[in-house]
DNA sequence: CGAACGTTTGACGGGAATCAAGATAGGTGG
DNA sequence: CCACCTATCTTGATTCCCGTCAAACGTTCG
């Protein structure tokens, strides 16, 4: 391994400055101030990986955490023969690797083409001595996490999957109102078989559902991965959020 | 209502001072050194209640965090038409409160007849201002309950009814042989309504997997809340962990 | 063009939910 | 102490939804 200055291979690497991040302010970093960004740079070790590609698996060692910079990603769990959980995906300006024990309990991958910024976790806690927010912050993500998951377990134990489906695409299209309140559309980066495997169902039964929402009119399909919403409130509905 | 000396007040509810308390080495208090028990005691409020008593509800103002001392709880989300999804159980040394944006995304119950712990997440802060370690534990709690989750979703999601009963009894039998390594025997405090809410099936369905498992010689039944099993290894294969 | 992959659609069957009836246990009052 | 009532649990019969198996369709890429 070469070892250049830290800015040429930030440069390699196609990594962008911290302060120039676009997803620095929704994003655990934002916790830190501006003026302090230099100490956020010389711990940062930027990725990109292509789809597929394992970041790191179920029982691994929990050495480093990480921030989506973009691109989309799974976590999962596998049964011993095969079956898959996926516990949730990844968007921009996400964290990722909390793990209890320092062992993670789940395997994740890149769903698409992916940047990262990765932290080891060591250096992470110097970092948290001196600036107490962040810590908070994390803590703040944890909660908001369990939280998701609690939400995650009323899908999987007690709705139809229409009402599956429904919440998803419901999820998804709040996420997009978050950049552009106005949006009636969303993209869907997975394959039906990673919704399958996030709500508890086939692949076969995932896709009917979407021709079913589509022939009812609640969503337009111009391709699989594209979804039009015209409706919202019918698709609130059929998801029963309260 | 009368002011006495909070000794007083303390005899009164049936409370045990901290140091003597049961469940404190397994608890968030175990964290605090014995010397700052006082602490501690000072803040605390204990509670009594019967079966079926709610500690607080979903959107209620997370205010107060608990500490299980005896008893069981049930944390739950409900649907609108009724449906109830119980996302956990709670047991003597267990933490409770966690909430997202000071507001909890679950209902809490009691379960049996119970003892809590009752702090001021505001006080509670203040003593974490001194005790650091305090909350380091709180946040390796928030995670152990966040790895605890996922593997919830793989069962609801991914298992079958057998797996998911194996699994919720094996569980069981593993909490029962922290306090005694030699344990064959559990004790289901809860309705085969609340496992049934708790592994996303309905009450019959767990009631035959129960008698299936009986008749398969997997389990022995002295009654409905009390399970013997002989053979803990054809259990760990029902219920497919690796 | 054809192979490979992902998605959709169709036919079918199994298994859990639903509906319904008993069995058991616990509690109350006569 | 027992009859009665209620709640919980178990068991049985039936239904129907989702999973399974299979094939067709569409898109991408070599």
């Amino acid at each position: 391994m070469s070892r250049g200055s830290p800015c040429a291979a930030a440069r390699r690497s196609g990594a962008v400055a911290c302060l120039q991040c676009e997803v620095r302010e929704i994003s655990l970093c934002g916790e830190l101030p501006e003026n302090d960004l230099s100490e956020l740079q010389s711990l940062v070790r930027h990725k990109e990986m292509q789809p597929g590609t394992p970041i790191f698996e179920e029982g691994d060692e929990a050495r480093y955490v990480y921030n989506v910079s973009s691109g989309t990603i799974r976590l999962y769990k596998l049964l011993p023969n095969g079956r898959r959980q996926i516990t949730g995906f990844l968007y921009p300006g996400d964290f990722l690797g909390l793990a209890a024990r320092d062992i993670y309990s789940y395997g994740a991958e890149a769903v698409t083409e992916l940047r990262l910024c990765q932290f080891g976790v060591r250096e992470l806690e110097g970092l948290f001595e001196r600036f107490p927010a962040m810590r908070a912050r994390l803590f703040a993500i944890a909660k908001d996490e369990l939280a998701a998951a609690q939400d995650q377990m009323l899908l999987l134990g007690r709705k139809t999957p229409i009402e599956k489906v429904s919440s998803f695409l419901l999820r998804r299209l709040k996420d997009a109102r978050r950049f552009d309140p106005e949006s009636d559309r969303i993209f869907l980066p997975m394959s039906r078989n990673d919704i399958a495997d996030y709500l508890g169902l086939t692949i076969e039964t995932v896709s009917r559902t979407f021709t079913r929402l589509k022939n009812d009119g609640v969503i337009n399909l111009p391709d699989s991965h594209n979804v039009r919403i015209p409706d919202d409130e019918k698709l609130s509905e059929l998801a029963e959020e309260s």
